[in-house]
DNA sequence: AAAAAAC
């Protein structure tokens, strides 16, 4: 199926996912053209973006003089100030070295040559040391902490079944866009980390990972239109990590080099932005298995919880930092952490964080603060839906980056059973039960509701009605939220009640049915919902309760269902005609999102016309040629003009190279 | 309107 609008706007009956959406018209570009700012102005040559040259870099004495897993400069005991590379002394050459978390078993530490005897005692934790990644001795518990035992259900995530996935249609668009990879491989990917990725027995790249590997090892940015549960985070995470593997720890800033040190300060070279506490702790967890050995320390901070144990945490390594914008700026303020070192920004969910009005904090923690500018780091942003303002985040956020838009992933797909059931308010309660009981046990059930108050009256229903239930919502505090989390990811309640927290992001294997007790008033967030189930090439079965007050939604539910090749009730095609006074047309769409725009502008169909992304920088984009159009030149002129004519010196540490700061 | 997020 084609959801290209073509000239005469979208079919009528296809529902659009919400990235192709964009409501673009041609003769209202989203671009508004304007002039770099000054920061973005590309730069001559890769030498020339504030860091070392490549080769410079890599001399063995310069990144081993800079450890800087810990960042923290914490350690409690003084730097080891002696050269060498005694395995006493964990200083490289002669460089302060923070004194990455001590071993804790016997065997191993960072003994590069005994990590094969320590039986599973050791570490855990690898080193960078004279230019070389020294990877740490396996531990057993660790190891089983962050991988489980083969086959205990418990561990398996989101890219075990994503064989099925072969047929989600991606399109990719920008200068030079690279092959897609389509296997996990070294090269491209670092041999530790693929051996990571084999632990958590990973199979196979999802569509997004396909692409963003090569993209980001190509040292672009990326605007990635997917919804998690497209193997995003491993999106991201994999090509990052496999870089700072492959080439370690970046050059420090001068701050760091001189006066950081013994400030307890905390220099992240990779920094991680999420909307919800729920989903960086996710991406942290991600991140721990990914991280497994290496030199690269992953930490977490998030609001709600006490401070002093992540100030902790933090001094212990932070290399690879997921956060709220919130608690991320409080500890900024506080000088615990400094963004000098930041070589790779991810921003997750961005159209979620601007949702919540995160814009202003966001603008900070990147343009306020001290993040290197746009060329000086690799950008990587993903969102569900591409809307204007998220186009404009984009401009300001990213230099010429590769537009990566995959199609709808488990959401509206076929393998998640819809039921819509008219149930009046009043009959919602017992009808839940009936619903309940009908479903096969074994499964999680995730409901949906609008309100934290309905949240606890329902939840406190289902328990008195002796239904093992708990729920999430934003009054309680972190650590029931954590709890209620714990006790739906492993079956102890296999019912969680939960607003709009949960709705999104969420990777929450074996969710088999989600009941939308309440409907949202936003399809998009209906689509969100559901794809909490059948994820991950399983099926789910999603069941919606719907009645007068929902009909705001009902005729985009109605094109959803017909979409998803769902049984449509005779009743609810009623209720949408009912509702469909006022002529229009084909106006439903745009006019009721809000976003205006025809959807004129010419959309592409690429490979076999079951899909049709949309980067909207222009509607030049064609395959291959900028699709940057000269829209974006401006008087600046930096950034519109043709590539560098070398093809490989630009800013972007030229082909496959990797970029230039290493 | 409600939800989310720093203290």
């Amino acid at each position: 199926m084609n959801v290209s609008g073509g000239e005469g706007g979208r079919p009528k009956s296809a529902y659009v996912p919400p990235h192709l959406r964009n409501g673009l018209s041609s003769t209202a570009p989203a671009f508004t053209p304007r002039a770099p700012a000054p920061h973005q102005a590309a730069p001559a040559n890769g030498a020339s973006n504030g860091f070392p040259a490549l080769g410079a870099s890599r001399a063995p004495a310069a990144p081993a003089a800079f450890q800087s897993n810990g960042g923290g400069a914490a350690a409690a005991a003084p730097p080891p100030r002696a050269p060498g590379g005694g395995l006493a002394s964990r200083a490289g050459a002669g460089g302060w070295d923070s004194a990455p978390a001590p071993s804790r078993g016997g065997g191993g530490g960072f003994g590069g040559n005994s990590y094969s005897s320590g039986g599973g005692g050791g570490s855990g934790v690898g080193a960078w040391r004279d230019g070389v990644h020294v990877i740490g001795a396996p531990n057993a518990r660790l190891q089983k902490e962050l991988f489980g035992e083969a086959g205990d259900g418990q561990h398996q995530s989101s890219g075990i079944n994503f064989d099925k996935y072969g047929d989600i249609p991606v399109d990719v668009s920008g200068r030079d866009a690279p092959e897609a990879v389509t296997e996990f491989t070294s090269p491209p990917i670092d041999a530790h980390l693929l051996e990571n990725i084999l632990l958590a027995r990973y199979t196979t790249p999802t569509p997004v990972q396909k692409y963003s590997i090569p993209i980001v090892e190509m040292g672009r940015d990326l605007m990635g239109c997917a919804q998690t549960g497209s193997g995003k985070t491993g999106g991201f995470l994999f090509p990052i990590l496999s870089a700072l593997f492959t080439h370690g720890p970046p050059p420090p800033p001068a701050e760091m080099a001189n006066g950081g040190f013994g400030r307890r300060k905390a220099f992240p070279t990779t920094l991680i932005l999420a909307p919800t506490r729920e989903l960086v702790s996710q991406i942290h967890e991600e991140a721990r298995k990914f991280t497994y050995r290496s030199w690269v320390k992953p930490a977490v901070v998030y609001g709600g919880a006490d401070i002093g144990s992540q100030l902790r945490q933090i001094e212990r390594g932070c290399d690879l930092l997921s956060a709220t914008p919130g608690r991320l700026v409080d500890l900024i303020e506080r000088g615990r952490i400094s963004l000098a070192n930041v070589r790779f920004l991810v921003l997750d969910e961005a159209d979620r964080m601007l949702d919540m009005g995160f814009e202003p904090q966001i603008r900070r923690i990147v343009e306020g603060e001290d993040m290197p500018g746009v060329m000086e780091r690799q950008t990587l942003m993903f969102s569900a839906t591409f809307p204007r303002e998220i186009q404009i985040l984009a401009k300001d956020f990213l230099k010429e980056y590769m537009f990566l838009s995959v199609g709808r992933v488990g959401s509206t797909s076929e393998n998640i059973t819809q039921k819509v059931e008219y149930v009046e308010d009043d009959d919602k309660r017992s009808v839940l039960l009936d619903v309940l009981a009908s479903m096969p046990t074994g499964g999680l059930t995730l409901i949906f509701v609008e309100t934290k108050r309905m949240a606890d009256t329902l939840s406190d229903f289902l328990l008195r009605s002796n239904i093992g239930a708990t729920s999430i919502h934003g009054d309680r505090t972190q650590k029931e939220r954590e709890r209620a989390l714990e006790l739906f990811r492993t079956g102890r309640t296999p019912i969680m009640v939960a607003t709009a927290v949960a709705a999104r992001g969420l990777d929450i294997p074996n969710v088999t049915h989600v009941v939308n007790y309440d409907l949202p008033s936003d399809i998009d967030d209906y689509v969100h919902r559901i794809g909490r189930t059948g994820r991950a090439g399983n099926t789910g079965h999603a069941t919606a309760f719907f009645n007068r007050g929902n009909r705001n939604i009902v005729r985009d539910m109605l094109e959803l269902l017909k979409e998803a090749n769902q049984e449509v009730p005779t009743w609810l095609e009623a209720v949408a005609r009912e509702s469909a006074f006022g002529g229009g047309g084909g106006g439903f769409r745009s006019g009721g999102r809000g976003r205006g725009g025809s959807s004129r502008a010419p959309m592409r169909s690429s490979g076999g016309g079951g899909f049709a992304g949309r980067d909207a920088r222009g509607s030049a984009a064609g395959g291959g040629g900028g699709g940057y159009g000269g829209g974006y030149g401006g008087a600046g002129g930096a950034f519109g003009g043709p590539p560098p004519a070398s093809g490989g010196g630009g800013s972007y540490g030229g082909g496959s190279g990797g970029p230039s700061w290493w």
